[in-house]
DNA sequence: TAATCTGAACTAGACGTTTAGTTTAGTTAA
DNA sequence: TTAACTAAACTAAACGTCTAGTTCAGATTA
């Protein structure tokens, strides 16, 4: 089941950050709507262009019925793009932990590279963080779970060290593209993104 | 000569992207008194208090003067509090690259984790990238130039993987601090610290 | 005198809240 | 079966509050 088209309300667990919200056939149309004509405007104009006024106007949902399903806008945003992460890119299997996480980093980096949106949505769970449950659970959670069936195969073959976790291997190769991202004081383009995948699996140390 | 009391109008050349502004003894009495309101404001209530108005009133600083000396808002933040990262991280010195490093990246992320600030400012230049250049000048320069040292100290001892260059190896260490500061995915601790130095040290494979 | 700074008003735009009234889905009862 | 009812959900529009950044006449100072 994709999170994308669980419309259930969410009353504690796991997710319980995530707020919870209406859930009858009016209220499914209404949040359909309003991810659609969020991911349209987020794709015309980037975070700036996705006001809560705007989706309100082209979704034809109103401003006050929106604050009933999400807590603000950074919430809206991160669902309503979440899910395009995940389809832009396919779990790799090369046979090999070096090609699979060669593979994986250089999709991500090109991902983050031409959505600036993913740079915009991190951003603005700083200051909003009541996106941030949002943007862990609606993109990060895909991520990781690519890496740590990556790392399990890596694992299973005895390539990978298994003194290090899976959090902290998945931390170590995106992190890297994520503060060039955000800081801009390198590209995120293939060559670059192949230096850092070897020195993450290589390390720092002579061998 | 420290950044901070630079106050030369600047054109043209390697930090051409800094905005040149007024340099005589008064532009010097008003770009001191700026900063200094900032680095109060900002102390006191983060990035969000540091408006452009407050620090006009309590700088005794005009706004129309201020933006005469910066491009925007984040780039006086970004200058404001930029010294007070190098102050708060001294150069470790323990005799191996394991020490070296492990001190530092448990020094910055402590330093991450307590000053709310830096990932603010690092949001901030998402949206504003006039500010960019400022952090990256006044806040990751000195970070940069500490792993530079460290590191050229790890290879002429022999310690470290020469075929990795110093600017991954940066990114390598303070990337994993940065996506889980600005995401709020794992905490910051020195114990997690400690898993990510030894894992960009000894790499993801096995030996 | 000529560059610089002040002060204050002004523009433009956003978020999130509130209010008053309408629509809908589903349930009860005749 | 069908009519009436109810409670939840939605709409529309205005409102309050905040902020970044601009403009300009006039004072200050190097």
């Amino acid at each position: 089941m994709s999170p994308r088209t669980e419309h259930t309300a969410n009353r504690g667990g796991a997710d319980s950050e995530i707020q919870a919200h209406p859930t009858g056939p009016r209220s499914r149309r209404v949040h359909d709507a309003t991810l659609r004509a969020t991911r349209e405007l987020l794709a015309e104009g980037g975070l700036a262009a996705a006001t809560v006024d705007a989706i309100a106007a082209r979704s034809g949902v109103s401003k006050a019925t929106i604050y009933k399903h999400w807590p603000s806008r950074t919430a809206v945003a991160a669902e309503a793009f979440g899910g395009m992460m995940g389809d832009a890119l396919p779990l790799p299997d090369t046979g090999s932990a070096v090609g699979d996480f060669t593979a994986q980093v250089r999709q991500v980096s090109a991902f983050y590279a031409t959505q600036p949106v993913f740079a915009q949505l991190l951003a603005s769970c700083v200051t909003d963080p009541s996106g941030s449950p949002y943007f862990r659970k609606f993109f990060l959670a895909g991520r990781r779970e690519a890496i740590a069936t990556l790392w399990q195969r890596a694992i299973d073959r005895g390539e990978a060290n298994p003194d290090v976790d899976v959090e902290t291997a998945t931390d170590l190769v995106f992190g890297p593209l994520i503060f060039r991202l955000m800081s801009g004081h390198r590209p995120l383009t293939p060559e670059e993104a192949d230096k850092v995948t070897a020195a993450a699996l290589g390390g720092l140390l002579r061998k």
